[in-house]
RNA sequence: CGCGGGGUGGAGCAGCUGGCAGCUCGUCGGGCUCAUAACCCGGAGGUCGCAGGUUCGAAUCCUGUCCCCGCAACCA
């Protein structure tokens, strides 16, 4: 009966905060997928799970007191609670720091060194002392340790790496090759900004931390991230164990990732497996991000929008539906509140709940809830049976693509179809003439059976409302609730009986709403500005201060850096001295209106090249947010500020 | 010339393997009264960022140009 195996998995999130709805996007997606799946008679397995080793979960769980595991268990248990109160229908949900699967990357490890992939190096990365950590470059703000502000070295430590430039070609030939990556052009921007440029040996462990899985042969290091997190989606199955579910399911059909870690997924995933000789997944998608007034979210931003509250106003299904039909799967999209709502009202409420509302009320008004079948043909039926049946056709072509929004914009057609054949046979018409029963019957049986064969098209995607309309349209699930049973008109049986339940999504007053949710967000906020603020710099002695020497200097002159958008090159006087400075202020001053200003150097710092122009000082600024302004002062220049 | 995405009726988007410019919301007018003030029909509204080119024909292909947004770089 199975027409074969389907495999889908989620990312495996991140646990050091709470999951916002950009995760949820991801995971209502993969669950569409694989009840989608599952309904055409796949066999799947849809996987899930955490990632939760890193330095980054035992700082969090030290800040809160706790160990690591304690810590994680809690984290763990609100996000299997969050998926179960989304009807999410995972098979397995993997933790990194399952015992299995430790074991198992342990394995994956030492066939990679025992193969020669992996060797021992020297990583080399800017050091904190204090806080016992290593940076890149870019994770450091303002060349300082970003957890402690204070200065970090340049150091060495021992580590090990896995040979990822040696698999460089075939990963290239991977993703030019056609449908390995969707959307298409982010293959190409892999291509270009991370292969073409060449790919370097990744280091895969570090000695920094412990919280993570010991190198097999050699405790002192942990595996670092992505060959541990990575390695979950075979894991998960038993490899390298070859087990039943290994060769059953692998390799993955497709896994879904946000944009963000595509290049993880295209290459560092791809690289591993060709270098332990397994079969590669057969697809990676990357989807777009959920923007919140067109801009990123995130945590710092304090405009992460929180699913559970969604949730619980407007409903599980409510917030799946909006997600998958209102944006494109591959592209970025807006979320906003009054989108949302509006997208409810007009396609859950207006058009199928009311569908649902209106015939059974007329089977119940007009027959005594009973259907009747009739031998009666009216017109429009002919054309009402074609959409009928044919949707479902559709849908799979859509969903074979993953676009779950022009899957449902499919069956909407068949929805408000249904709708205009009421319009078009008038039955409370038919109601009045006693002649015309034969019809009316038609008429109401062809609502209902048109109701079922919605009520089976939209399973994968909110099967609790499917539930909630057989419950009134008086069917039990069984075969005439099967995906195939859609593509059959006249499955509802004579005699049965309708019930009027529940509006299955009862119309929402939006200016209400938006002002609901508006004011729950701003009671969030509040708490949440607070704990910024516990981001302070460490505190200094006079001493500290006293070693920094600052004067007053003119702008003798300004002009923009020739290979660098945000700095402007200064010449400045100081007293009889000449100064050049290089600033990042190009985004709020033209260097016209600069010249002749008066502001205050940091004349004791260190000299050095900004994008090869020397710079000899800084000029103080104040920042607020995306504003900035130059502390100026009138006094002659030359004079000291202290 | 770092990489990439985008600029389409009031809003948000689709179309982009070239062939009368489409969807949802909003708006205006009409119909209906079974239904969750819902449903159905119709109208108004776009020189598809701008300028060239290829073509019988371009939103769709090519060239140039302007603007927006990510990433990268850089912000002493």
């Amino acid at each position: 009966m199975s027409k074969g195996t389907y495999y889908v998995t989620t990312p495996i999130y991140y646990p050091s905060s709470n999951l916002h709805i950009g995760h949820t996007y991801t995971t209502v997606a993969a669950d569409a997928i694989a009840r989608f799946k599952r309904a055409a008679g796949y066999d799947v397995m849809f996987l899930t799970g955490t990632d939760e080793h890193g330095q980054k979960i035992q700082t969090v769980a030290q800040e809160k007191g706790m160990a690591p595991k304690e810590y994680l268990d809690g984290m763990i248990e609100g996000i299997k609670s969050l998926w179960n109160t989304m009807e999410i229908s995972y098979d397995y949900f993997i933790r990194t720091t399952d015992e299995d699967h430790k074991k198992r990357v342990q394995a994956i490890f030492q066939k990679l060194y025992d193969k020669g992939d992996i060797y021992k190096g020297e990583y080399e990365g800017m050091y904190c002392t204090p806080c016992e950590s290593f940076w890149t470059e870019s994770q450091l703000e303002e060349g300082k340790c970003p957890d402690c502000g204070r200065p970090v070295e340049k150091t060495k430590e021992e580590a090990y790496f896995f040979k990822l430039s040696k698999y460089q070609s075939r990963i290239r030939d991977l993703l030019a090759g056609g449908d390995f990556l969707l959307p298409e052009s982010r293959a190409n921007e892999m291509i270009k900004n991370f292969i073409d440029p060449g790919l370097e040996d990744l280091c895969i462990t570090r000695t920094s931390f412990d919280w993570g899985i010991p190198v097999p042969f050699d405790e002192k290091h942990v595996i670092y991230v992505w060959l541990d997190a990575l390695s979950n989606y075979a894991t998960a199955l038993g490899y390298p164990e070859e087990t039943e579910k290994y060769k059953k399911y692998w390799p993955a059909d497709v896994h879904l990732v946000g944009k963000e870690i595509v290049r993880f997924h295209t290459i560092i995933w791809p690289a591993m497996l060709m270098a332990l000789d397994a079969p590669l997944p057969k697809r990676v998608f990357g989807h777009g991000w959920l923007l919140l007034d067109g801009g990123k979210m995130s945590k710092s931003k304090g405009n992460v929008v929180d699913p559970v509250v969604l949730i619980e106003r407007y409903g599980v299904d409510a917030l799946k539906y909006f997600l998958l039909r209102e944006y494109s799967f591959g592209s970025d999209g807006n979320f906003n509140n009054e989108v949302l709502l509006n997208r409810i009202n007009s396609d859950l409420a207006n058009d199928l709940g009311n569908l649902v509302s209106r015939s059974v009320a007329m089977v119940e008004k007009y027959n005594g809830g009973e259907i009747v079948k009739s031998q009666a043909i009216l017109e429009f039926d002919e054309d009402l049976k074609k959409i009928a049946v044919s949707t479902a056709n559709r849908v799979e072509t859509k969903m074979e693509v993953l676009d779950f929004s022009n899957a449902l914009e499919e069956i909407w057609k068949f929805v408000r179809r249904t709708n205009k054949y009421i319009d078009e046979t008038m039955p409370w018409a038919l109601a009045k003439d006693e002649a015309k029963k034969a019809e009316l019957d038609t008429v109401l049986y062809n609502l209902i059976e048109s109701i079922r064969i919605i009520s089976v098209l939209i399973q994968p995607f909110m099967h609790h409302t499917s539930r909630g309309i057989w419950q009134q349209i008086g069917l039990d699930e069984g075969e005439k609730t099967v995906w195939e049973s859609s593509k059959i008109f006249g499955l509802t049986e004579a005699g049965s009986m309708v019930k009027k339940g529940k509006s299955l999504f009862p119309r929402i007053d939006v200016k209400k709403e938006i002002e609901a949710l508006d004011a729950l967000a701003g009671k969030k906020e509040a708490p949440k500005a607070k704990k910024k603020k516990s981001k302070e710099k460490p505190e200094v002695t006079i001493d500290d201060f006293a070693k920094l020497d600052f004067k007053v200097a003119e702008i003798v002159s300004a002009e923009k850096h020739p290979d660098a958008d945000k700095l402007l090159v200064l010449q400045l006087k100081v007293g009889e001295e000449s100064r050049q400075v290089v600033s990042g202020i190009a985004g709020h001053y033209t260097p016209d209106n600069l010249v002749g200003e008066k502001v205050i150097l940091v004349a004791n710092l260190k000299p050095v090249k900004l994008r090869g122009v020397l710079s000899q000082g800084m000029i103080l600024a104040a920042t607020s947010g995306k504003d900035l302004k130059l502390v100026s002062v009138d006094m002659e220049s030359g004079a000291t500020v202290s």
